[in-house]
DNA sequence: TCGTCTGTTTAGGTGTCACTTTACACTCGA
DNA sequence: TCGAGTGTAAAGTGACACCTAAACAGACGA
């Protein structure tokens, strides 16, 4: 569960309340139980299914790929890109690993290109 | 589940039977009881734990991503790393999304040499 | 002090995953 | 014909994901 970093409760509750959400509204947003949300902020459970942590991305604005880091996800979106091409999205990841947000970018922009051929 | 290619255990069974292994044995060297391989080959149970589909992939003489792949997954090991930088890798993998494999090939060596700084 | 916010506690509940045990049926060589 | 090997059918299990409803407790304004 990658510790280190701040729990995916804790953040998202700061969060919120920040921007003056109430518990029981964000959950009807999300479509959960207040109780749920409210066991999830406090991290005695853990973060939601996929669908519901965007939601949360998009109520309180953070990225969507982030907050599904941060619940110790990918996006299935993502995971089916790289079912299509196991061998080489493996070779490309284990060779990227550890790479700067900056080289990503570049690497990114390269693959950009090479779609737009 | 992405049909289309051939199914995972149909897969696993023609080539255990192609090396000449037996059901009780196959399932004895992946740690599962030979009912529950008989099933999983028939495609009546889906594909088992990542760790004994790497076991699979070790006896049939299969690169492991791929087999993953087939069954439908995502080696953690994977995406652990696009958890590490889920921004960029995201913005990269939805850019790289239907690449030649011989293109991927390329940004995987670009990859490469950007680390090898 | 009442109603209405806030969040929380308690006590579940259902479904799916990843398997197992037990028992069975067939084939084939000795 | 037996026993040793093949694979299979039926049923069950333990853990975990992903939630819910009902009741409660404290603050706060009218």
């Amino acid at each position: 569960m990658k510790a280190g970093r701040e729990k995916f409760g804790a953040f998202i509750r700061r969060e919120r309340e920040a921007k003056e959400i109430g518990l029981r509204e964000m959950a009807k947003k999300i479509g959960v139980s207040p109780t749920y949300l409210s066991k999830v902020e406090r991290d005695e459970f853990p973060p939601p299914a996929e669908d519901k942590v965007r939601k949360i991305a998009g109520i309180i604005g953070q990225d969507a790929d982030e907050l599904l880091a941060m619940a110790g996800r990918v996006a299935s979106e993502l995971t089916d890109i790289i079912r299509e091409r196991p061998r080489e999205m493996a070779d490309f990841l284990r060779a990227a690993k550890g790479l700067t947000a900056e080289d990503m970018a570049r690497l990114a922009r390269q693959a950009q290109k090479a779609k737009d051929k």
